[in-house]
DNA sequence: GATGAATGAGTGTTCATTCAT
DNA sequence: CATGAATGAACACTCATTCAT
C-alpha cells in the first residue's frame, strides 16, 4: 500500500496558495520557534481554514519538515551557484563569497535564517527531529574541505586543524548572519539590516583578521 | 500604597526551599524555554504551591526575571574573580581565562548557559524584554576594553576594530560553550561533556588561531 | 421529483468496486463501532474519492443501512441453507446445525458478527437507528418455532416457554460465537479462533448440556 | 519522587461534587460507550469547567479507571452479601441468590452494567485497557468453584466440564441483565425493566431449565 | 503567608459533509 | 459521474492565573 505524502495535497494547489501558505508557515515558526507557533494563527494568517494546513501536512511536524525541506531546498540552489563562482578562487576568496552570499541569503529569505538557527541552537524543534543531519554539518563539511584544499594549495599554513577551524569559522559566520536580522544579537554594532558600505566594511573586516590568522605566507 | 517587590517575600523564605524554587525554574526554562516552560509543572517539580509562586514572582515574566537577575549576579561574580586572574596578564592570556573559566561556569550551573543562549539567539523571552541590555553586552564591552588596552600595551597589532573584533570573538568563544552543553551543536567534535583534555586542546587550538590573528609582533 | 435511491448509483457499479468498497466498510464499523468509525479513513482504505462514497449512500448513516443490509442478506442465504439441512432433523440435530453454521459464518465473515454484537448489545449505532428489528428478533423466531415444533415432536418435553427458553439459547449461541471471534469474552477456554477438535468439543458439550435440560424422555 | 495519584485532588472534594461528578461520568460512559464519550459534554453535565476535569482524572482514561474502579467496589460490596447469604444454599439456590441480586444490582445502578458489557463485548475502551482481568473472570470463577462444589455436593451430576459450564452460565445470566436494562435485547419478551411478577418468572424459568441440564439426582 | 481547586481561552488534531471542477 | 480541496465544529488536553480558604 502506497501512503500518500501529505505533501501531494499542498502540491496540487494553486501556486499563489502555495506561496501564501508557506510564508504564512516560515514566518509563524520564524517569529515563536517551533513549539511557539500556533497551527491556529497561522491558518488565520494564511487565510485557509483550519482543517486545511492538517489535510496539507498531516501534522504540525509535517509542515515544519516542508518548511525546512523547501528551506534546504533554496539553500541548496544558493550553495551551488556559490560554488561555481569558487572555482577558481582561492581560500580568502571564497571564504568572502560564502559571507557575502549568506547576507544575499538572507536579503532574499529574511524568516528562513532564524529558523535555521533557532532550531541548531536551542533544539526547539518537533519531538526526535534530527538538527545535526542539515546543514550546519554540510557548511561545515564544505569549510572543511576547502580548508584542506587551502593547506595543499599553501593558501593555508600547515599545522591547523581543519575540523576545529571549520567549527570556528562556522561560528564567526553564523554570528554575523544572526547579527544582520536581528536586532537584538549585535546592538550598536551597524550590522542589523546593515547597508552595503556597512556590510562590506563588515565582510572586508572579517576576511582579513580570519586571513591574519590562517594565511600561509609570511607577513611583511 | 507602596507595590510591594514580589521578591522581598521570597526573599525571606528559608534558604534552602529558596534554592529549590530557583533551581526547579532554572531548569523549566532550560529545558524549554521561556514560553513553552509550564508554570504548572514548575510547582509540582519544585514541590510548591501555584499560590505561592505567584505569589512570590507575581507571574511567569517575574520568575523569569528573577532567574535572570540571579544568574547575571552568578556571572558577575565569577567575572570578578576573572578580573582579579587577569591582572597581570596579557591579552592573549587573558583570552584564555575568559574562555576557560566559562567552562567552568557551565560546570557549576550547567542550565544557566543555555537559558542565556536561547533568548539572545531566538529572543524567546517574555513580552517586551529587553535582551540587550544584559551580559551579552557587558562580555563584549569587557573584550572591546581588553582589545583596546591590547593595542595600547602592543600585544595587538593596530589598525583593528575593537568593536567588531570583541563581537567576532564574542561569537567563536559562546559557540565553543554551547558546543560544549548541548549534543547538537557540534557533533563529532569531541567538545560536547568534553573531558579535560579535550577542553585544553580545543583551548590551545582557538587561542592560538585568534593570536595568529591579532598578535601584535613580527612572526618567526 | 423522484429521489434517487443512493444505492441506485452504486449497484451500477463495477463489482470488484463495489466489493472493495463494502469490505472496507465492513472492516471500518467491526473495528471501531458506528460512531468511531470514520468515513475520511475509510475512503483511504476503500481507494474511493470522499465524494463518490457520500455519492452513492448520502451520508455515514446511508453507508450503514447498506452494510447492515447486505449482512443481512447473507445470514438469511445462510439460514436457508441450514433450513434445508435441517428438514429431516430433530431439535437438537438442527441446534448442532445452526451453532455449527454459526461458527462457519464467522469464518467466511469476520467481521460482520460483530458489528452486529456491536450495534445490539451497546446500541452504536445510527441516531434513532431500530434494532429491534433486525436478525436477532429472525434468530429467536425461528428457534422459537423448532421449540414448538419440538414440543410437538415430543423432542422436547412439554410445559417450558418457547419465548423465553429461545431467548435463553439464543444467548449462549451468541456469547459461544463471540468468544470465537473476540480474544476477551473467554480467555483461557480457547474457544477465540479455536481449531476444529476444541470447536467441536464445545458443540458436543454446548449441546449435550441443553439436551439434558430440554429433553422430552426420560434419562438413563 | 512520589507521584501524585490524580484521584487524591478528586477525594478531597466535597461529597456532593463528587458523586455529581461520578454519575456524570457513569452516564456519559454508559450511554456513548469509551471513545464517543465527550469530555467537553461530560463537564457540562457535570457542572464543572473544563479544566477541573483534568485536574481531577488526569486524562479521559483516568476517569474512566476511576469509574470502573469505583463500580468494581460496588459489585464487591454486592458480592460479598452474596456470598454471606450462600453459606447455607445449595448450588441452584446460589444461582438464584446470583441472578436476582444481579437484577437488584441494576436497580440501584442502572448505569454500570451497560458500561461494564460495553467493554467487555465491543472492547470499546482506552488502549492497552485489559479486559481479561476484570470481573468477568471473577464471575467465572466463582461459578467454576461453586460447580465443583455442587459436583461434589452431589447437587450436579459429574461428567460435566466446569469452566465451560460457568461460562454457559454467565452467558445466559449476563444476557437476562443486559434485557433488562435495554430494551433493544429482548423486545417483547417483557425483561426490560419487569415488575417483580415478571422478573420471578423469568428467574424461575430460567432456574429450572437449569437445573434439568445439570441437577445430579434422578428426575422423576 | 500558604494553599490548591477553579477557570476558560488556548493548543493540535479529526470529523462528516459539501460542491466547484 | 468522479473528484478531492475546503470547512468549522468538535475533540482531548494544557495553560497562566485567581482567590476563597
Amino acid at each position: 500500500m502506497v501512503k500518500k505524502l501529505a505533501t501531494n495535497v499542498f502540491a496540487r494547489l494553486d501556486k499563489a496558495k502555495q506561496r501564501k501558505v508557506l510564508e504564512a508557515a516560515v514566518r509563524e515558526f520564524s517569529e515563536n520557534g517551533y513549539n511557539n507557533a500556533s497551527m491556529n494563527k497561522l491558518t488565520i494568517s494564511a487565510g485557509i481554514s483550519k482543517g486545511s494546513i492538517f489535510q496539507y501536512f498531516r501534522n504540525k511536524k509535517g509542515l515544519f519538515d516542508f518548511v525546512i525541506s523547501s528551506a534546504t531546498k533554496k539553500v541548496k540552489k544558493h550553495l551551488s551557484s556559490i560554488i561555481q563562482q569558487s572555482l577558481d578562487a582561492d581560500f580568502f576568496e571564497i571564504l568572502e563569497i560564502l559571507l557575502r552570499s549568506g547576507f544575499q541569503f538572507i536579503d532574499k529569505h529574511p524568516y528562513l535564517a532564524k529558523i535555521y538557527y533557532q532550531v541548531l541552537l536551542t533544539g526547539d524543534a518537533p519531538a526526535g527531529y534530527n538538527v545535526s543531519t542539515g546543514l550546519n554539518r554540510k557548511a561545515q563539511d564544505f569549510l572543511k574541505k576547502q580548508i584542506i584544499i587551502g593547506i595543499e594549495n599553501g593558501d593555508i599554513r600547515p599545522g591547523i586543524n581543519p575540523a576545529k577551524t571549520a567549527f570556528i569559522l562556522d561560528s564567526v559566520f553564523s554570528r554575523l548572519l544572526s547579527a544582520y536580522y536581528s536586532e537584538f544579537i549585535a546592538p550598536d554594532l551597524d550590522l542589523y539590516k546593515a547597508d552595503k558600505a556597512n556590510l562590506d566594511n563588515w565582510i572586508d573586516g572579517a576576511i582579513s583578521l580570519i586571513k591574519l590568522g590562517l594565511e600561509g605566507k609570511e607577513r611583511g
